[in-house]
DNA sequence: AACGGACCCAACCGCCTAAAG
DNA sequence: ACTTTAGGCGGTTGGGTCCGT
């Protein structure tokens, strides 16, 4: 014997919730909390099933959900979050308060996929490597980090890893790291690039340049996002230059 | 005004995992 | 140890709405 049978799934209606069976749902687990999906929807007086009701409630009911448009800044956050998570859109709504994984899932396929795509055309990429040239220009010293101007990123590695900068997103500067076996290139990148300088304060952190500036970012398994309007290459070659050892500093 | 295609988004479906029995 | 289920998740669907012709 496993557990108790589940609910019968006769005569339970299905599709649309009515304004009715909302302010039922509702006022149920406003007065009794939702610990029993299963027994929620007969104890409340539902002809639904249990996983209606929690899809209701979590995806549209619960008061914590954000109603409304999302923001730019919001839209952003989650073309960096997808790049690093993929399509685990439940995670990447637990890194934006308010919002429900089936509304970025949705907003992913209607808006943002569209959006990306418009980012990655040619003429695009011809306005991005304008970025990218820019910082190949003030990183090339002696000693110094080395870009691949054939790609839309930036890459600087010692003996263990690789960082990689993705310009190709509007205003915004997504840094990877990833282990490398090769030695042959460049600078080294020690701990403090990736944990000294940032202040973990519920995932989200401040990057602080030379200068004092500081930026706000979102760490997540090997990648730093910067959530900044605008990224300019007076920052990124200072939030660089602070963990390496550059002879001569180029003109930008 | 009517039509058709594109778009939006709530809800369903089916799978997976953890837990109950 | 095994079976069965609840909860959770991502993929997909389909009805409603918008918009251009």
């Amino acid at each position: 014997m496993g557990r108790a049978p589940c609910c019968e799934k006769t005569s339970l209606k299905k599709g649309p919730w009515d304004h009715e069976e909302d302010q039922i749902l509702i006022s149920y687990i406003n007065k009794n909390g939702h610990s029993n999906w299963r027994a929620l929807p007969k104890q409340a007086g539902l002809l639904r099933c249990g996983k209606s009701c929690r899809l209701r409630w979590m995806n549209y009911l619960s008061p914590d959900i954000k109603r409304g448009n999302f923001t730019k800044e919001e839209e952003d956050n989650i073309i960096n979050l997808h790049e690093i998570l993929g399509n685990r859109w439940s995670a990447i709504a637990a890194r934006l308060p308010g919002r429900t994984g089936n509304e970025i899932k949705n907003i992913w396929h209607t808006h943002l996929k569209k959006r990306l795509k418009d980012y990655q055309s040619p003429q695009s990429f011809k306005r991005h490597s304008k970025k990218i040239n820019q910082i190949n220009n003030c990183i090339h010293a002696p000693n110094s980090p080395e870009i691949s101007s054939s790609e839309t990123s930036v890459m600087t590695t010692d003996s263990s890893s690789i960082a990689t900068f993705d310009t190709t997103i509007d205003d915004q500067v997504v840094i990877n790291q990833e282990e490398m076996d090769s030695s042959e290139y460049f600078a080294k990148i020690d701990e403090s690039f990736w944990t000294d300088e940032l202040a973990t304060e519920n995932n989200f952190n401040f990057v602080t340049t030379m200068d004092g500036e500081e930026f706000q970012s979102l760490d997540i398994f090997n990648s730093t996002t910067i959530m900044e309007d605008d990224i300019d290459m007076d920052f990124l070659f200072n939030f660089f230059i602070k963990t390496e050892e550059f002879s001569e500093l180029p003109e930008l």
